[in-house]
This record gives structure tokens, sequence and C-alpha cells, in this order.
DNA sequence: ACCTGAACACCGTTCAAGT
DNA sequence: ACCTGAACACCGTTCAAGT
């Protein structure tokens, strides 16, 4: 209807994004299409940009989901509250076990992260330092942390990779992490009760 | 050098192949390149064979992947025998373990596998009937058995993730299963001593 | 700085056709 | 029965070039 030629006035620039653009629209994409149909190109479309754009980014794709990592564990972290070693590591757990589910495919997003060393954020390390602080030894505040990340990994993997999102089976995660922390009550201080206050 | 034109006798049939030989061989390339290298079209190629003829012998790269792991219990499958409960249990995770150690990326594939519900063998099920066996309920058998496969897996894909392929480390995941089973032991009937013999 | 355009070396899967 | 040939709709990544 209007002149064919030329001016074609603002509004033609390409977008522009930043890292932390580019990071949410990648946990928004998960969302959507699970860790196997995210993919760059198509993480591109989305925002409306070609694929090589992405690498002014994100180094790789192995990067970006490193980033999708940390920034979901930032999300999803809450308040430290001082209670007893057990309690405190099992909010720990619960809070892991959250994390993972509020996300499609969050378990193996945040295990693959981890395992590559991306993520500054670790919560085995936090577990860790709990159990340390409660009178067990390096060796044991290390292995113990490790079993405990690897039962709720290992639990919600399971879950999400069956297809299964919701949150019930929560019994079932309840009474499994009852059966790791007896183990551990064992082998950390004499006792696992706390008698202050 | 000899006359270009005709004949070429025998043996420009293409090569012939069964169930078994295309598992076999996917099994090997996985050795070689690892779960994230190991594609339909390069599977085809080792066996001398186009991507499509493939899929006379299996439905999609995913039912591959699930005659690979039932493939794999199958071979690192070892004698039963009767112990306590708890030896038991942890002699079926040490052959898990070692099953999945055997391969490589052998962690994931079992697990994804088991997820999908692809394999007839499934561990889980044993460990439980060993549970069941000596008095826990049924709820307790199910869950104790998911737990220690939870705990073996992520012990397992955590260190194959990272690209350790070795068995030291072996200290730890002896450690971890200790801990796992102790828990156990104030579940299952009132004591976890056998005073049988 | 952040983007486009074009290319390279790949994927899984389907389907008609050959023997 | 098991294979080829050809196609469809994709991948991650690189690199020169634009603005």
């Amino acid at each position: 209807m209007a002149s064919p030629s030329s001016p074609a006035p603002v509004s033609s620039a390409p977008a522009r994004y930043r890292r932390a653009d580019v990071v949410d629209r990648a946990i928004d994409l998960l969302e959507e299409v699970g860790l196997e149909g995210l993919s760059m190109r198509r993480l591109a479309g989305d925002l409306g940009v070609r694929p090589s754009a992405l690498y002014h980014h994100v180094a790789s794709k192995q990067e970006l989901l490193g980033a999708v990592a940390d920034e979901m564990l930032e999300r999803g972290r809450r308040a430290t509250e001082v209670l007893g070693w057990q309690d405190e590591l099992r909010l720990a757990c619960v809070e892991l076990r959250d994390t993972m589910l509020r996300h499609r495919d969050g378990a193996a997003v945040l295990a693959t992260a981890r395992a590559q060393g991306v993520g500054g954020t670790d919560p085995v390390t936090r577990m860790a330092a709990v159990l340390a602080f409660n009178g067990a030894d390096p060796e044991l505040a290390r292995v113990g942390a490790q079993t405990l990340f690897h039962f709720v990994f290992g639990h919600v993997a399971d879950r999400q990779a069956a297809g299964v999102a919701g949150e019930p089976g929560d019994a079932d995660f309840a009474v499994g992490l009852a059966i790791v922390l007896r183990g551990l009550e064992t082998r950390v201080g004499t006792h696992g009760d706390d008698r202050s206050s």
C-alpha cells in the first residue's frame, strides 16, 4: 500500500541481548521442550536471532547449561536456619530436591553441571560443611555429603526420566532420606542430639 | 589394468546382521566413543551398512540403548549367594557398580534404560526381594531398594561424568554403602543379625 | 559490542525400491 | 529378510563481515 522503496525508518535493527537474557530464556525454553529439545538453534530462534549470535554470550552449549544450573540453584536458595545437624541436612536435601523438581529435567541439568565442575554454588560443599561443623572428620563429612547428594539426585532423576513431574512420591523421598540420615547418625559424633538452649 | 567392464563376481553382496550383532557392536562402539559419540549413523558406518538398515533390527535409538543396557546387566551377572541380607544387598550393589564401571558411561546407559522401563532384568526388583524375604514390609522393601539403587547410580554417574574411569574411590563407595545399609538396619526386622546355622 | 550470512560436518528417522 | 538410495527436518560450531 505505501511506497515500496527505500526508507523503512527505525526498528529494523537486530535484537540485542546480554548473557543473563540468554540464560533466562534458556530456562524458559527448558520448561517448554525439555533438555532434549533445548538446542542452540531453537534458543536462537526463540530470541529472534541467528544461532551464531549466541556464541557471543556463551562459549559453548555446555557452558550455557552450567550457567543455567547456577541460576536454578540461585533461585532455589532459602535462608539458612541453625538447627540440629540432621534437620539442617534434611532441609538442604529438601531444598535441593525442590530446585530439581521445579524445572523440567532439573536433576539432569544440575548433575551434569556439577560433574563438569561448572557451578560455583555447590550444594555438596554446603552439606559437607554442616557435617564437619558437627564433629565429623573431613573424610566422613565429604563422603556423607556425597552420599546424600547421590540419593537426592538419583531419586529425582529417576522420577523425571520416567516423566513424572509431580510432588507425590514425597513419602518415598522422606523415607529414603531418613534411612541415609540414620546411617550417618551412628558415625558422626557419638550421638546426634543437641543439648544447646 | 584388468578389463574394466562387467563381471565383478561374488562378494559384492551387502553385509547381513542379526539384532544381537548390532547390539554387540553398539557396546564396542560405546567403549570407543562414549554415549555422546554413539550415533546411529556412526554405528551403521562401523557395520559397513547404511543408517536405514539399522531400523530393520531396532525400532529406534532408544530401543537400541535399552537392549544395550540389558546386555550389560546380563554380562555382569554373578551367582547368587545366600548370606545375611546386608551382605546380600552389599554384593548386589557391588555387582551393579562393577557393571556400570565396566562400560564407558555405563551409569547413564543403565539409568536411562531403567527409567524408560526397558530392562527386563531390573536389579532394583532383586534387591527389593531380598529385603522382603528378610522381614521388611513391601513398602520398606521397595523404598529401601530404590534408595540403594539411587546411591549406586549417583555415585558412579558422578565419577563417570567427571571422566574418572578407574576403581579407586572404592573407599568412598564402601563407606557410602555402609551408611545406607546401617540406616536400613534399624528398620528391617528388629535387628539385622541372622542366627541360622 | 553484538549481530548476520554462509558454511562445515554432522544428527535420527522414513520410505520406496532392490535382491 | 535385510539391504540401498534418497530425502526430510534437524544439530553444534566457526568465521568473515557488517553496524
